[in-house]
DNA sequence: AATTTCGGTGTACACATGTACGCTATTTTA
DNA sequence: TAAAATAGCGTACATGTGTACACCGAAATT
């Protein structure tokens, strides 16, 4: 079991995955796109596909993956910045801003079949997010010494804001982006603020009402 | 010009764009229907379709413009609760998580064409969150005397917020749902609490700067 | 009363789609 | 070395699509 042929057809898979990003755009959704398309862009009869997938769901969900993957390489990013030191917000919200200049498409790919017509992707982009906002959360609890749950309010609440700004960034003119980054940056000031005043608030309830017992 | 004709060609006109909305569901997003679809479905012959929008778009659009009136609809409602006392806040979640298990196909279509392949479709769907937004903006500046860009900040991390979670809420069983308005509810305070804060410094800083003259 | 307008129909066509099927050439296994 | 497996191809077909065109009958206009 060399694998000459193993190796070769992992590559035409790459090459279909590659084939169906490239055709994604502003214009252009995964819901889109025709196996056929796909299948022309790679460079393969329309029925050499079936080797690769079943179906262009398959793909779909693959690419799903593969954008899920890109985002956590992205978290790592924000991390090693923060490490230099800097504010964490402020280099998260930049941090995201060049992932979406850079992986346009693929972010589009996340947004779309978020609220898109398969159970299946709805479910797998969730997922990912949720991965996304529990590191986050994580971070938070740690790092600010929040409560578990007003942590994972704070971390849901700036996933949200962040993905929200992400889709205006999309369909922004470059100029206009600083500002975009700006305005969410303050709008995640609020949050962090509320949170944790709510956070303090909160524990003064608890142990008013005796439950650190 | 009685009318007699115009007002047959109303009706008709109607039955498409119920039959429209009709097919829209969690499985099935207005761009995947077909003029054939819609028409069959309005009991027309598919080429009667013409005589009343060029293209799909133009009932899509319209489609759009609908459900904008109904968020605006909703929106009254909202004051009328809180004029007979109530949180603000609390009062504007539920509103809206009425709105979307009385309308989940008219949110699910605004979701989907905000992210969608059609230029023309987010710039309308944007405009109506942009409404949504300003008049919250404005009831927010006025009830709580806040800084004008401080309010639209929160004004649109709310708006997002609740979308957000009504996205949430369509995928939900109905016994989570009260918790999901739980957890907005909370996150919308944290955002308030922090623009009031936040509010309160721009101000400070303003004046410091003698921004007052 | 004669003419025009127009909402609705049915036919027809070119085109794109998913995929079933059989074939070939090459790698893998026995 | 013989046999089996398999990635990829080409053909073929049924189905759904948008829409051009000619036509009809009733309402509207003159």
């Amino acid at each position: 079991m060399s694998g000459i042929r193993a190796l070769q057809k992992e590559k035409t898979r790459r090459q279909l995955i590659d084939a169906a990003l490239g055709q994604l755009s502003s214009e252009r959704s995964f819901s889109s796109l025709s196996l056929r398309e796909v299948a022309k862009e790679a460079g393969l009869a329309p029925t050499s596909f079936y080797r690769h997938f079943s179906d262009m769901d398959e793909l779909g969900l693959t690419l799903v993956d593969e954008a899920g993957l890109t985002l956590r390489q992205l978290m790592r990013q924000a991390r090693q910045r923060i490490e230099k030191g800097g504010s964490v917000i402020q280099i998260s919200v930049h941090t995201f801003m060049e992932f979406i200049e850079n992986n346009g498409n693929i972010f589009r790919l996340l947004l779309r079949e978020r609220s898109g017509t398969s159970p299946a992707f709805r479910a797998a982009v969730n997922r990912e997010i949720r991965y996304f906002t529990l590191e986050l959360c994580d971070y938070l609890q740690q790092a600010n010494k929040l409560d578990a749950e007003v942590a994972y309010l704070q971390a849901n609440a700036a996933v949200t804001i962040v993905f929200s700004a992400g889709s205006d960034a999309l369909d922004c003119d470059r100029k206009d982006l600083e500002e975009l980054a700006l305005r969410t940056i303050k709008q995640l000031r609020f949050i962090a603020r509320g949170a944790f005043e709510f956070g303090l608030r909160g524990d003064v309830r608890k142990r008013s009402r005796g439950e650190t017992k």
